[in-house]
DNA sequence: TCGCTACGCTTAATCGTTTAATCAAGCGCT
DNA sequence: AGCGCTTGATTAAACGATTAAGCGTAGCGA
């Protein structure tokens, strides 16, 4: 075989062309004067040899290597795939890698994988913070995926619109007293969730929140959480603010032999992966996981560069080094399955135990 | 604050403590000679002065960059979670940074994004292979995870054994009608659990097999699966070989009226997010990730590091790139919760009268 | 004709680290 | 004293890219 055994560099490419290696890189970055009769031929040349600059020696000089940090503390988070796949392919877009760094669920590791995400030289850095937890003031930018709520977001779905699309979506069913499923009071995404339904709901309507973690607390991990009393008082709709409770509330009521959707309907949010595949399929509320990724890359890379810019000082002391799109949140559609059908049935078949309101 | 805005380098803490940066360097890897007495100052003030190697000049100078690349050709893998973190984790042990590459379940893509990591000078490729994908000889160190049955194949869950532990666990409970569900057949994964499962199964028990993926091309996409005909039918036990599937099982079992396990039992593979979520929890078979990781990483850390060793160039002919493990599959455990219950129950029930037990 | 600018390219310095080559000094031997 | 060997450090040359500065030539206005 004639293909070289190792990858071309500038000055191989430089000398087989007769001409300097500076040459070289400014016809291929285009950032010199290069008469552009010559640079066609290197670019020529350069493609016909499979040139690809050393991102090593590229980053030595320039100090940017880029590639991305990404942090998602939540310990094997159901959503990673969804998350991943749209930040690198945002990431990929941009010219950008993508080093992913795991917290495994701990507070105090999470600074630990920020710190090795720097020493690895990162140029910017995506976190997707751990319930409540405030990203302090890093050396790198960075860009913040939580919620509208939580201070120094950079973008994140409008979790309290998404809520508002699954309260509408219940009330034109005919839903008037619901049961609201949360994991955990202290997350900016959940509470945004049940802000937003309850904030469209009348008063005629009966709203009660369950938070799972507090009630594991008390009766023990994978209990049961009651949904089948619920529903003999009279609840006709369980919301959950993620697809994973309301997986579990599906299956616990059909378990007590309640009928989806026909004696009660269920919503979960973030389609994840199986909502599609199970019976019934699930009805949620999707974020556009797409957009928030570009926005949240563009905004970041806005900020790397910056950083480099050798601008007022100003910027040093003004700009912080946290990102701001220019988009902070993204609405969130809504998907209706099977999982949501009228109350009405529901009124009819109530009377076995329970009362109407 | 006294913190220097730019972090130190080798030359600045070698004129601090008034010796050449060689000596600095060498003090710090341990390599070149440098006695005790200096080389424990110079420790003392890299630790004072947070000192930490810069990434690229050093991986300009060894060519190595101390970064994987892992590929995960599936798109939005539910199991994503948990191979990026053991991932992550073994690699991060070993030292090295992991760069993650989605290939969107693009089959062609496959080739590109290990081009990109390729370009970016990752010292080595994890790879998950596509459903049947042969992983051709790349360039770079390789390792891949999928089935013992894959030629190529690094280290893997011992799918097969899996399987029988499935098998042996349904045939003490009683079953002797099974329905095996699978997506695709061309799936090495797949085939093995399911070749495993059959391979301890008496010639009177009877085992048809489900392959999902087909059967949506006849019916369309998240189609009803039949389950309840062949329970009508007389199988007992519903064995997937994907939580994924066990779930959709499940949920269609359950909403047909079958109750799961008193009337039927169902499992699933890997252990996935929701399997303890849900009522009933799903009894699954888990593949142990943290061990396979260590295995894939340190394979491939050996054929890196035997990369660069300056040895017999028998090597260069001899030895391939792709990293062979001491342990090329590592069994799988069963883990037993509630979807899965004698068998006996069902033939006294199978009348559609319900009756306690 | 002189001086100025624009063009197109080359020279050379630089990023931070590793490492082979070198060198000075000390010490034990013959 | 001279030779060889070890020890502990220094020098200098890479690695591969970017980029500021320099330099000869040509065109053009004054």
């Amino acid at each position: 075989m004639s293909t070289s055994r190792t990858r071309p560099n500038l000055s191989q490419l430089a000398t087989l062309l007769d001409v300097s290696a500076a040459t070289v890189s400014n016809a291929l970055s285009g950032k010199g004067r290069v008469s552009e009769e010559l640079a066609e031929r290197i670019r020529a040349k350069a493609a016909e040899l499979g040139y690809m600059p050393s991102q090593a020696g590229r980053a030595l000089r320039t100090g940017r290597t880029q590639v991305l940090g990404l942090v998602l503390p939540d310990i094997a988070n159901p959503l990673f795939p969804q998350i991943a796949q749209a930040i690198e392919h945002a990431a990929s877009n941009a010219g950008y890698g993508v080093l992913i760094a795991d917290s495994r669920g701990d507070v105090a590791m999470q600074t630990k994988a920020i710190q090795q995400l720097q020493d690895r030289g990162v140029d910017g850095i995506v976190i997707v913070p751990r319930r409540g937890t405030r990203v302090a003031d890093i050396g790198s930018p960075v860009a913040v995926i939580d919620s509208p709520s939580t201070p120094g977001n950079t973008v994140s779905a409008d979790h309290w619109q998404g809520g508002q699309l699954v309260a509408r979506h219940l009330l034109d069913l005919g839903h008037r007293d619901l049961l609201l499923i949360g994991n955990n009071p202290a997350s900016n995404v959940q509470n945004d969730r049940i802000g937003g339904i309850k904030s469209c709901l009348p008063s005629s309507v009966r709203a009660r929140v369950l938070w799972i973690e507090p009630h594991e607390e008390a009766h023990g991990k994978g209990c049961h959480l009651g949904l089948k009393e619920r529903f003999e008082e009279g609840v006709t709709a369980f919301a959950a603010v993620s697809d994973l409770h309301a997986l579990r509330a599906l299956t616990e009521l059909q378990g007590a032999g309640v009928r989806v959707p026909d004696e009660a309907s269920v919503t979960g949010f973030d389609d994840l992966i199986w909502s599609s595949a199970i019976t019934p399929a699930l009805t949620t509320v999707r974020m556009d996981m797409e957009t928030i990724a570009e926005q949240a890359i563009s905004a970041l890379t806005i900020v790397i560069e910056a950083q480099t810019a050798p601008d007022q000082e100003k910027s040093v002391l003004r700009l912080s080094k946290v990102a701001k799109a220019d988009r902070t949140s993204v609405p969130m559609d809504l998907v209706v399955r099977q999982t949501t059908g009228p109350a009405s049935s529901q009124a009819v078949k109530a009377p076995p135990a329970g009362d109407m309101e």
